[in-house]
DNA sequence: TTAATTTATATTGCACGCAAACTACTTGCG
DNA sequence: CGCAAGTAGTTTGCGTGCAATATAAATTAA
């Protein structure tokens, strides 16, 4: 065996495709009482932020695709944690705006970062570098 | 507008999660004419790396799930880039091994690095430290 | 040796992720 | 004003990602 730059433990992206595999796996305990997977529960991080907005501004926040959105907010307003009305100034558009069910989990939902950070050694600078390393990948790559 | 700790701009994971999907989507038109999927290019670059080998060792290799596996390497198979032999040794066993033509996809797949590389202006160091941080994260999180 | 347990793989079901095609509404341009 | 071009959201289709269940073969225990 001989060694390649297409060996797979020299790849930064597989790195880093484990390493989110891995993240969103380690959300599925700490969201199951909620009742969310880690996709549903960037979604309500967003509205939590910014309330009754369209699926473009969400799109745009969340960096989920439209495709991705439109099943997840629909499954969502199931749940019964938010509406997706038509907007009256524009017809082509649908706001998307949290119930009091949706506002109320946000209570709940600021346990889980301390429980995610508990399952991890990773110091707050090294924790920072990965997201400033992270979003200077994502701006190259946009 | 109040902040929060569930922000979504502060969240680490987002970051690691949209990286981590923007990177795959930045494969997508490099791994077009080689045929391949980025999860289906790691499984080749570990047959590159180790042929003739069980989906148990791929997937420990690869880190990717049996029940991915299965569908992705029936996928190959059709193809024609591997063949899924019975072992002879141990009949649970599958021994997946690569064909004239699998073997001959490496020529080309070894310009997929670099042209990965050029859509980023990250430097060689803060790319192996980013490495570093997610082979740490996944340590944490396995 | 037989029975219980473990191991390797396959299957099922659901939720993305995303390109591509489609629908309906709005805007801009001649 | 009317039509072409653009925009917002939906749908479709395919390939994961993964928990859970199933199956069959190998190993261990009794």
């Amino acid at each position: 065996m001989t060694t390649s730059v297409l060996d797979l433990d020299k790849q930064i992206c597989h790195a880093l495709y484990t390493a989110s595999n891995a993240m969103v796996r380690a959300y599925r305990p700490v969201l199951e009482p909620l009742g969310l997977t880690y996709p549903q529960y960037v979604t309500m991080m967003s509205l939590w932020q910014h309330d009754s907005v369209s699926i473009k501004q969400l799109s745009l926040h969340t960096r989920l695709d439209s495709g991705t959105l439109t099943p997840l907010l629909k499954r969502l307003e199931v749940k019964g944690l938010l509406l997706r009305k038509h907007s009256l100034k524009d017809e082509r558009q649908k706001v998307i705006s949290l119930t009091k069910t949706g506002l109320q989990l946000k209570k709940q939902a600021c346990k889980v970062p301390e429980q995610l950070v508990a399952k991890t050694s990773m110091q707050e600078k090294d924790a920072l570098k990965l997201k400033q390393l992270c979003e200077k990948l994502l701006k190259d790559l946009a």
